[in-house]
DNA sequence: GTCTATACTCTGATAGAC
DNA sequence: GTCTATCAGAGTATAGAC
C-alpha cells in the first residue's frame, strides 16, 4: 500500500541530493534519476530548481523546530531536561547527518531565505525558549543546585555544540580517527551519556 | 613595498570566494574580478578550476594543522593547556569564519582530497596528540585533580565543539539572536572565558 | 605575462506530442 | 500527467595576438 505520488518521490530525492550537494552542486538530472522520473517532471511540479530547493529547505527547517521546541519547553526538572535535549538532538540529527550542515551552509549563502516565521525572534524558537529556560535556571540557582555564573543562552549553545559538531564533522572524524558510519553511530550513542554528564558536571555550583 | 605577484593575488581571491561559495558555487569570473586580473590568467597559472581549488584547500588544511599541533603539544599543565586551546581555536577560526565550514563541507563531498599526510593517523595531528594528552590526563587523574571518567579523545572533541560550532553557525545565530559581526566577535571573546571555565568545571573530580 | 575573442560543454528550462 | 527533443544561457577552457 505504498501510494507515494510522483510529487512526493521528487521531493524525497531532492532532499537527499540537496542535502549532500547543496543548491549549486545538485543536478536536476540526478534528482530525476533518483526519483525514477523524467527530468521534465521536476519542472512540471516545481517550476524551477530554485523553487524546488526552497521547498526542501522550508520543510527541513519546519521539521526540526517543533522537535526542538518540545524538548526545550517540556515540563520537567533541569537535569532530566538536559538529558532529553542531548538525546533528542543526537537522535534527530544522526538520522539526517547532512541536515545541520545543509541548513548552516545554505543559510549563510542566502540569509534572506530565512524568515520563515518559525525562527522569528519574537514568536519563534529562541524568543520562546530563553525566558522559560532562564526562569528555570534561576530557580535552580536559588535552590543552590546550579552554579550562579551559568547563563541560559550559553548553556543552550554549549549543549547544541557538543551534540551537533561531531555530526557535522563526521567526515573529518572518519578521516582522522578512521571511524566508519556504524561506528560513528555507536560513538554518538555512547556520547549521549558522556555529554549529559559533562554538562551536568559543568553547571554544578 | 607591496610586491604581491599576480599568482598570489589570484590565490588570495580564490581563497575568499571558495570559502564562501564552495567549489561548485564559486565562479572563475568572480575570482578574477576580485583579484583585478583577467579570467584567462587563472587558467594560465592554475590550469583549471579544480586545480585552483585543490591548491586553496591544501593551503587551508596546512595552515591550520601546525597551529593546532603546537597548542595540543605545548609543555604546560592541563588547565593552562585547555585555556590556550580555547583561545587559539577561537582566535584562529574567528579570523576566517568560513574556514571550518569550508573544510568540513568540501571534505565530505570529496573525501579522497584528504590524505595529505598532515592529518595522517600515524604521523599526523590525531596520531600524535592522543597519546600525549592521554598521558597527561592520566597523571592528573592519579594526582586526584581530574575526574577518572574523562576520556582524552572526547575531551578534545568537546573543546573543539564548544569553540567551533558557534562560529560555524554564525549565520544561524545572527538570524535567531540578531547578532551582527562585531557583536559576534565580542561574544566569542567573552566566550573564551566561559568555555574554559565550563570545561574545567566539567573535568573536576 | 597579459589581454581579447571564441570554442565547447554542461544543464536548467520549455515546447509539443501522447 | 508523462515523455522526447530541443533551446538558451552560463561558465570553463583555449587559441592567438600583443
Amino acid at each position: 500500500m505504498k501510494k507515494t505520488t510522483t510529487e512526493e518521490k521528487i521531493l524525497l530525492s531532492a532532499k537527499k541530493v540537496f542535502y549532500q550537494k547543496g543548491l549549486k552542486g545538485a543536478r536536476m538530472q540526478e534528482i530525476a534519476d533518483d526519483a525514477g522520473v523524467n527530468k521534465a517532471m521536476l519542472h512540471y511540479y516545481f517550476r524551477s530548481k530554485e523553487k524546488l530547493f526552497d521547498k526542501v529547505f522550508e520543510q527541513s527547517v519546519e521539521s526540526v523546530t517543533p522537535v526542538l521546541m518540545n524538548v526545550f519547553l517540556e515540563d520537567s526538572d533541569l537535569s532530566t531536561k538536559i538529558t532529553h535535549m542531548v538525546e533528542m538532538l543526537i537522535d534527530l540529527f544522526l538520522k539526517e547527518p547532512y541536515l545541520s550542515n545543509f541548513i548552516v551552509n545554505e543559510l549563510s549563502q542566502n540569509p534572506e531565505k530565512f524568515f520563515l516565521n518559525v525562527l522569528d525572534f519574537e514568536e519563534g524558537l529562541i524568543g520562546k525558549i530563553i525566558p522559560v529556560i532562564n526562569q528555570q535556571i534561576q530557580s535552580e540557582i536559588e535552590k543552590g543546585n546550579v552554579n550562579p555564573d551559568i547563563r541560559p543562552a550559553e548553556l543552550i549553545i554549549n549543549i547544541m555544540s557538543l551534540c551537533l559538531l561531531p555530526i557535522m564533522g563526521q567526515s573529518v572524524l572518519q578521516k582522522t580517527l578512521g571511524i566508519d558510519t556504524e561506528r560513528m553511530e555507536r560513538f554518538m550513542m555512547k556520547r549521549k551519556q558522556t555529554v549529559t554528564q559533562f554538562v551536568l558536571d559543568a553547571i554544578k555550583p
